[in-house]
DNA sequence: TGAATTTATTTTGTATGCAAAGTAATTTTC
DNA sequence: GAAAATTACTTTGCATACAAAATAAATTCA
C-alpha cells in the first residue's frame, strides 16, 4: 500500500529542489534591476519598514548576521542604503534605504506578488494556501 | 475576504526558509559522520548505483556541474570515491564510492527516512504525501 | 562600582550556487 | 572526411550560507 520512498523522495531534497526553482523564477522576474535574488528579496522586504536594525532585519529576511553583513556592505556601495549607529544602543546598527534604493524597493514590491502567481500557476487557490501554510509550520 | 499577503508569504522566501530549517535537520541528524549537507546528500543518493557520470548524478542531486566539480574533488580527497575516465566516452568521468565511501553512504541511507519522519513529526501522512506531491509539482 | 555575562555586529575560513568562459572529446552536417 | 555544432567537465569569479572567533558596547550581578 504504502508507496516505496527513494531519495528523490526526500523533503530536505524536495525543498532544496524547489527553493532553487523559485530563485530561478524570482531572478528571472528582476533581472533587469541589476541586483541578485537574495538582494532583490531583502529590499523588497524593506520597502517599508523606514529604519531597521540590521539583526532585526536578518531575522526578518532569515539571512545570518554573518551573511548580512557582506549583503549590506555590497548595497551599501550601489548606494541603496545607508548605515547609521543607532544612538541609544552603539553596539547596534540602523539600515535605511536611500531615495535611489526606496524607488528600487517599490519595483521590486510590485512585482512578487506577481511573480508568485505566475510561479504557482499550476495550483489552485487552495493548494496555494495550504503549501504557503504548511511551509509556515517548519 | 483575501488575507492580505505580505512578503513573509512570499512563496520564495517560505520555499528558503523551509529548506533551510530542512538543512539544518539534515546536518544535525549526521553531524557525527564528519560531512557536510550536501556531501551527505550526495553519498546519499549514491549508495545503491553503482558507478554513474558527473553529469547523471548533477541530474539526480540537482546541483550544478560547476559545483559538482569541487563537491567531487573534497570527496575524492576524503577517499569516499574515485574518478575514472569512461571508456566508451573520454570525455565523460565515472564516478565510483570506495569501500570507505560505501560504508558511509549506506549509514547515511539508513538515516534519511528517519530524518524525514521527524521533520514531519508535526504533518499527518495526507499533509505529508499532498506537502511532497505539491513540491514535486515545481 | 567593577567583573562577568550578554548582545550586536564584523571577520575569517570553508563550502556551496551559479553564470560564463575554457578545454577536450564526440557527433552532426554537408 | 573536415568544419561546425554539441556534449562533458573544469575553471574562474563573485555571491551567498554558516560556524567560530573577534570586537565593542550594554546589561547583570555580586
Amino acid at each position: 500500500m504504502n508507496k516505496e520512498l527513494t531519495p528523490q523522495d526526500c523533503i530536505f531534497h524536495l525543498l532544496v529542489k524547489a527553493s532553487k526553482a523559485g530563485n530561478r523564477c524570482w531572478k528571472q522576474a528582476t533581472a533587469d534591476l541589476g541586483l541578485t535574488a537574495v538582494q532583490g528579496k531583502v529590499l523588497n522586504f524593506m520597502h517599508n519598514c523606514g529604519e531597521i536594525t540590521a539583526s532585526e532585519l536578518s531575522k526578518e529576511v532569515a539571512i545570518d548576521n554573518a551573511t548580512l553583513t557582506g549583503l549590506l556592505d555590497r548595497l551599501e556601495a550601489l548606494e541603496l542604503l545607508e548605515r547609521h549607529t543607532k544612538s541609544d544602543d552603539r553596539r547596534a546598527i540602523l539600515i535605511r534605504l536611500t531615495d535611489q534604493g526606496q524607488t528600487l524597493a517599490e519595483e521590486l514590491y510590485q512585482r512578487w506578488q506577481p511573480a508568485n502567481e505566475q510561479f504557482l500557476e499550476n495550483f489552485s487557490d487552495a493548494e496555494t494556501a495550504m503549501l504557503r501554510d504548511m511551509l509556515k509550520r517548519f
